[in-house]
DNA sequence: TTTATTTACGACAACGTTGTCGTAAATACT
DNA sequence: AGTATTTACGACAACGTTGTCGTAAATAAA
């Protein structure tokens, strides 16, 4: 079944065919009846391989994210999808397990027009962008999401982590904590260095020195995560209060908690970034800083169709802040 | 950048360069290497869209979920993505946010090659199947895995949900309740009526006289299922325990529990199947039933890739049962 | 009526690749 | 030496669509 058959079918020529189908003008509404009428009878649709390569657009655009069980990624792709499905457009999923070199890989695969637009949140490994760079010099266009780079020039969309890390610290401040403990993620990460500054300013601004180990970097494997955080605790300086930049150090930090017989708030509160809807049911209900997960990806999804599409080449805002959310339990509150 | 650009470089035909690219044994060695040092200088790659509408293979697969903010099939996906990026394969995702309408709209997008292959679990809306089968006619290869139909009669991949029904029946019943409550969500659903099966089989079983208004089927709408499961208490049969199909009828069970000042598992004991990392942090720590979500995608990924080589028409096992894994906690024991 | 313009369609050439086929030259077999 | 076979490459025709251009016929303008 292809343009041709229906075309013989018709007694018109394929290239008539193809342009009513695409309701160009040239063609008289009596035909157009026709032949879309034929088409759905014998069931004709286009070749979108054909199409895609007659017309060098691929309809899909990619989302390259570094995992995708977690509770803030999932809304992201949640709200790609409902902007990617009203405009007709495929939504193709790289996974980098936060590894630079996966990241790179899946660059190299979308350099050359199998998608027409990339959205992407970094690999906590990824230290440098010269992958990303190449992309942008291909002129495809490309958002950043969350985990930016914002050096490759190209728009990004955030939420106001430094402000959040501020408030959470101060939060936890107002409720008695003096030696607060910051668990991070990478160094590398955008996200991670706002939330510390933020942490470290709201220290400062409330006259509390910072003390160095209490910073804490953490990594993929939950076992070394929990020795460094249960290091805290027998270390000079007992934390009173711990602020997670990531949800899982937090649930780390809760299990380190039950085996040390800690209390949670009465020893040692606990606030995290986090986007599960569980947080609540815990025990004690978790503190979290709720990010717009689902807003964040249909903005920048938004933001990079208006690039795709090229409207007259608008112009976009380089950078978009979306506001999080601070939701006080029990959990950081004396 | 095409190969009749880097033939003209290389002062050879474009069909040579492309056969050397490609590793022909029609080309010898020293054209090959020439070739593709010259192609590696000049950045060359090549058009994947000409490559896919020339050879009429996408190098895609579809996934098609109801949703995806969600641990199970996050994992899922994380799974599938796995052994397609080994196979060099693209994944595609389409969210049918358990319309079927939805579902029928996405089944249509991929009728026409624009993938090599498609997986899907239902939407819970889902009550009959002829879009599939029209992609099962098609030829298009063609996976189930967890919410399947199987009356399309293509290979799928599932838990033991009948037996995991049963068992966690059981587990309530020899820790004392004589009244349980099933929460679901969908009477199409294969997974549901397992699931409801082995709960019915169970108390048959136990010698446990089954009350129809002890089935509860929830929706969408949270605020409708809390109404749901809130008039339980209030009924004739009081029920001391809940088995609830999914994971978000548990966390809902939780707040009324709360709100009615109910104690669990002193007054209610719950039990759910869930994949949530923290369903051990719940208070009380709750019961599940947790599926093999990663290795779900990646069997049922297998099966698909095994599907679209076709290497020699292999048999392919027209049912995978994968083993769930009942987890106690202190919600559901006395 | 003559000339300009619009309408409605067909012919045809891409898009970049892949695979089939043809064929000189090189090598192997009688 | 003559014939058969292999090797290594080039020519070329698809794949199905889209968009440009050309052109009869129909309509409008003069």
């Amino acid at each position: 079944m292809n343009l041709k058959i229906l075309a013989k079918e018709l007694n018109l020529s394929f290239s008539t065919v193809s342009k009513a189908l695409r309701d160009s003008h040239e063609i008289s509404p009596a035909t157009k009846q026709r032949v879309l009428e034929k088409a759905k009878e014998l069931n004709y649709q286009v070749n979108p391989l054909a199409s895609n390569f007659r017309k060098q657009k691929s309809k899909t655009i990619a989302v390259i994210i570094p995992e995708v069980v977690n509770d803030f990624f999932g809304p992201v792709i949640n709200g790609i999808e409902s902007i990617a499905q009203e405009k007709g457009y495929h939504v193709l999923i790289y996974l980098t397990h936060d590894s630079m070199q996966k990241e790179l890989e899946i660059s190299k695969l979308l350099q050359n027009g199998r998608v027409d637009g990339i959205m992407i949140s970094l690999a906590s490994q990824t230290s440098n962008t010269d992958h990303l760079n190449i992309l942008k010099e291909k002129e495809i266009p490309l958002v950043f999401f969350d985990r930016i780079a914002s050096q490759v020039g190209t728009p990004v969309v955030i939420t106001d982590d430094y402000h959040c890390g501020f408030i959470a610290t101060e939060h936890l401040i107002t409720n008695g904590c003096k030696h607060i403990a910051f668990l991070t993620i990478s160094e590398n990460l955008s996200i991670s260095n706002d939330r510390k500054n933020g942490y470290l300013d709201a220290l400062k601004a409330n006259n509390i020195k910072h003390d160095q180990s209490l910073i804490r970097f953490c990594n993929e494997d939950d076992i070394s995560n929990k020795d460094n955080i249960k290091s805290l605790f027998s270390s000079n300086v007992q934390p009173d209060g711990i602020f997670a930049s990531v949800e899982k150090l937090a649930v780390a930090t809760y299990q380190i908690c039950e085996e040390l017989a800690l209390n949670i708030p009465k020893d040692v509160k606990v606030i995290t970034f986090s986007n599960s809807y569980m947080a609540a049911l815990l025990n004690p209900p978790l503190s979290t800083i709720t990010h717009p997960a689902f807003e964040m990806g249909r903005e920048s999804a938004t933001i990079l169709f208006k690039l795709i599409e090229k409207k007259g080449l608008i112009r976009i805002p380089e950078k978009t802040v979306l506001k999080s959310n601070l939701i006080i339990r029990a959990s950081s509150v004396r």
